[in-house]
DNA sequence: AAGCCGGGGCG
DNA sequence: CGCCCAGGCTT
């Protein structure tokens, strides 16, 4: 790759541009390798906003690794509740304790110890590096991908191997020389959260425009088309019994450890007592519920106490909804 | 390389 | 309504 930029200037450019403008967010706030790993596995497909309050509660609940190790999976899935992608609090809990049993308790800054433990990929390593280590690492998430891409007008699509390669090539060049990985990583992240956004970026408050060589940035980044919606339709038994309701633990893939309704045959001839749509990844699922006997699978939960069970969105607002056209009645 | 995993906000 | 987000794991 040929460079004709002038990497000093673009340096301080954006260096200059992150310390009037940058974000403060709490987890750049703290020096602690792992809350900073907890709040990067928390950004996973996630945005900052909805990450805050859940951050926030985090550190509160389990200022160490130490206290997450020691912690139950019910308590852990309890404080991830709402925020999805579950499989990441059951990661992050198996990360804390392999951090304690291999690392003594002090998350490592190496490449090849980071991309061993649950949860971390490719970004949350370069990010662990760079946020708490302020060590040289190929940050590339969503924002720092498109502002390369652009930067670079680069057409390959980022989420192929051959773009990716040139992103983390580009990333490694453009923070050689005595500039703070830390500071450098977190100001091209902010670039792209608040000026080089999707769609049509602000060019003109950008302070690295005149070395930009985008001809089209609104079209940059170039992705792989991805697949198609498919509608699909769940059967759900709903069983409210003395004061009761049931509920089965998911063991599969999906939600698994979360508490959900019971999957059942579509009974022949009955109307749902409710129905709701909610998207999942590539699917569009209609949910129809309907008043059922106690499932095999499932336990009773007390009224009251079943609303502090970890329980995907969907299911949960099912669960409202039946209320409160039962209170109608 | 492709499929799968949630939820929310914003145009 | 579709798109996107501080991605990782499994097949």
């Amino acid at each position: 790759m040929v460079f004709t930029v002038d990497i000093p200037e673009l340096q301080c450019n954006l260096a200059n541009w992150f310390r009037r403008e940058g974000r403060s967010l709490p987890w750049r706030d703290t020096v602690s390798p792992y809350l900073v790993a907890v709040s990067e596995i928390m950004l996973q497909q996630t945005r900052v906003p909805a990450v805050i309050p859940y951050f926030l509660r985090w550190a509160e609940k389990f200022p160490s690794v130490q206290d997450l190790a020691e912690a139950s999976e019910e308590e852990v899935l309890a404080l991830w509740q709402g925020l999805g992608y579950y499989s990441r609090a059951r990661n992050l809990h198996r990360f804390a304790r392999e951090v304690c049993r291999r690392f003594g308790g002090q998350v490592p800054s190496g490449e090849g110890d980071l991309l061993a433990l649950p949860g971390v990929g490719d970004y949350t390593a370069a990010a662990v590096r760079a946020f708490a280590f302020d060590l040289p690492a190929p940050v590339i998430d969503g924002n720092i991908a498109r502002v390369l891409a652009r930067l670079f007008d680069c057409h390959l699509p980022v989420d192929s191997a051959a773009g990716k390669k040139f992103l983390s090539d580009a990333a490694m060049k453009l923070q050689e020389g005595e500039i703070s990985s830390r500071l450098w990583n977190s100001a091209l992240m902010d670039l792209g959260a608040t000026v080089c956004i999707p769609g049509e970026p602000a060019c003109g408050r950008c302070p690295v425009r005149e070395f930009c060589k985008a001809k089209h940035p609104s079209t940059l980044p170039k992705k792989k088309a991805k697949a198609e919606i498919t509608r699909i339709s769940e059967a759900r038994g709903l069983c409210f019994l003395n004061g009761k309701i049931w509920l089965e633990k998911s063991a599969g893939p999906r939600w698994k450890g979360l508490w959900i309704l019971p999957e059942i045959e579509e009974p022949p001839g009955c109307e749902p007592v409710v129905c709701l749509e909610y998207p999942i990844t590539r699917y569009k699922v209609t949910m129809r519920v309907f008043d059922s006997l106690p499932a095999p699978s499932s336990e009773a939960h007390d009224a009251e106490a079943f609303q502090n069970l970890p329980m995907p969105s969907p299911h949960r607002r099912a669960i409202a909804l039946w209320m409160s056209s039962a209170t109608k009645k």
